[in-house]
DNA sequence: ATGCTCAAGGTAACCGGTGTCATATTTCGC
DNA sequence: GCGAAATATGACACCGGTTACCTTGAGCAT
């Protein structure tokens, strides 16, 4: 092991030697014993491709030797912009919130970024001015911003404009930059669709999320589209708008199921709704699944500890967090970032018991 | 709106003009305004008593005009530790880890201080040198420990060797120093032996979690002392160790259920189990609460969504939270980040549906 | 008047890196 | 074998703050 010393003679006291190897190690100290300036280590550190081969071997050896490792705050200090990745979020539900985060340092491990999350109320009259002091107090490196965030507009104009590197997570395009992921929320709604027309079922409801949030117009037409494809029409009555929360789904649940003809099944914009409409069909009298089917949207750890178990859409939340942040910090430019597979970020159908046959 | 220039002369210039609009003050800006050296701001931003009044009124005026705030990494990096708040945590319940990440937020907010999470693995074989690589190179200000990390003597060992201060979350004090909060979850499950007792229960059972976790040891502790105290004994056959999770409930549940005489109530460490003994009484024909009683632990939004809604032990993990990463900020040495209300963070029973009287 | 203390503030170096630009060393064409 | 271009490296200022230390002047005892 090296001893570190800020000057080249060394003191042979115990003590000092102690509190040299506390201290972490410098670019200086590396520059020193690599004989080199602290500007060729940094050009190695940048790899940088203006160092000889042989010289990078040797500083690259010290580097190792010591385990130093460059200061963030030093170096973010240097570069105007820090080495932290931020997620905006306002989704009240845990388990997307966590799956999300999740998804984001899974692609931030051993990159040096770090992840820093902000909680967000939308409606609050500071969010913008509040948003703008968080961004450029911390210079952040990037931001993630999961819908419902994702989609104002005004918070894109103010990343925009204090340049600030984005991914924006939604259901549809938003704009044309590549700065987004897709997640096609659309085709999960098709995808249940689909499933309860195969088990005979001719009278449906839906209930959506607020259709102020893209996701849940998203899901609603791939529904709706799918079904009227089939030659299927859902009456205005049995489609009725929630707010994606337990309670909303319980009351749209009693309201459709004191229709008639009575749905047979209902699709609902989330899991929470779906176990709103789970409590209502019990107060109702009805079995499920052999008087109604329900399903559910996002395949939340819910989904399965509800009886019945949740027939549901699986929402690769884990993996769209992934991908964009992964996309922040290996930079647009890069090809491979968009090269994953299309088919492993699409929404799709988990069939559990609270779907079956249609009984006449 | 005073202009900012580096240089005392100005230029007329609309485009210069806009740049350095753009430009955040710093200090040198603040110092020329106001005519003094940028250690006397420092001063003022430090709220050293060495500064005459006049100085700092006009100092904190020039401030307050040009909205500066001091850039935290060059702060930092003199200070040689960040802003940063740390969570370190292995709790696989995303409620729990929302719930506790919303409680520090609430702390910083404000502060200037940010959070930075860390989910971990205990069991890595990097987790130590992990952790020390993670603290160092952030510089961190302090970290946040809930269970089960918390309970970690190897990471408190070395947060005291590489000097990052830290609080401990945990059921029950483990060292004398001041850096906790003790959530007395045996409060929890005493309550929870009160509440069936007094509903005339006379054959109980518990599923605890593992028992390396305090949290578990403690909520089991709790409910068999209070029960004794009754005089009431719980076989060992009627004590199961599960996982914490809801196939352990279920596994559990099912072998509680087969026994004779049957248990007319039972406790579990958690509500992830308890929605397990749901399903197992299902399967058993059993209707809740009128032929079993089951009582879960968190309060988590999942025990509304059961059927029959889940009576259960109310955690505030928002409250520990938020005190732990108060008392981190404020330092130890701040007596007033001691004096909460010891009732507010206190375990509390919240009575649903899934608990009843016993029915002869 | 002299000396001493202490409040108030300034100067310069430093924290640990990077940008700019100048300089030294190769490489290569002819 | 020589000059130009390309490669490789260093010197120095700078990012935006803080620490260590010094200066100044006022108040007060001697």
């Amino acid at each position: 092991m090296t001893v570190i010393s800020k000057t080249a003679a060394g003191s042979a006291e115990g003590s000092t030697e102690t509190e040299r190897d506390r201290r972490r190690p410098t670019i200086n100290d590396i520059a020193r014993l690599a004989a080199v300036s602290k500007k060729t280590v940094s050009r190695v550190i940048n790899e940088s491709p203006f160092v000889k081969e042989e010289t990078r071997a040797r500083v690259n050896a010290v580097i190792d030797e010591l385990g130093y490792v460059p200061d963030p705050q030093a170096r973010g200090l240097a570069f105007r912009r820090s080495f932290l990745v931020g997620m905006i979020y306002d989704n009240p539900n845990p388990q997307y919130v966590v799956n999300m985060q999740q998804g984001i340092l899974d692609a931030l491990k051993g990159s040096g970024y770090e992840l820093i999350i902000r909680p967000v109320v939308r409606s609050d009259p500071n969010f913008l001015s509040d948003m703008r002091a968080f961004v450029e107090r911390q210079k952040l490196f990037g931001v993630v911003l999961p819908p419902s965030v994702s989609e104002d507009e005004r918070l894109a104009a103010l990343l925009n404009e204090i340049d600030c590197p984005y991914v924006r997570i939604a259901s549809v395009p938003l704009d044309e930059a590549e700065s987004m992921v897709v997640t096609h929320d659309h085709m999960g709604g098709e995808a249940v669709a689909k499933h309860l027309l195969a088990h005979g079922h001719k009278v449906f409801a839906h209930i959506s999320g607020p259709l102020t949030f893209r996701s849940a117009h998203e899901r609603r037409r791939g529904f709706c589209e799918a079904l009227a494809a089939a030659g299927v029409s859902l009456p205005d009555a049995y489609v009725m708008e929630g707010a994606y929360t337990f309670e909303s789904g319980m009351a749209c649940g009693e309201a459709l199921l004191a229709l008639s003809p009575r749905p047979t099944a209902i699709f609902t914009g989330n899991d929470e709704m779906a176990s709103g409409v789970l409590q209502a069909a019990r107060k109702a009298g009805l079995r499920v699944p052999e008087d109604l089917s329900v399903v559910g949207f996002d395949d939340f750890q819910i989904a399965s500890r509800l009886w019945p178990p949740l027939t549901t859409v699986h929402a690769p939340t884990t993996d769209v967090g992934r991908i964009a942040a992964d996309r922040l910090i290996r930079g647009e430019d890069d090809g491979r970032a968009r090269r994953y597979d299309p088919d492993s970020i699409l929404p799709y159908l988990v069939v559990r018991e609270s779907s079956g046959p249609a009984l006449a």
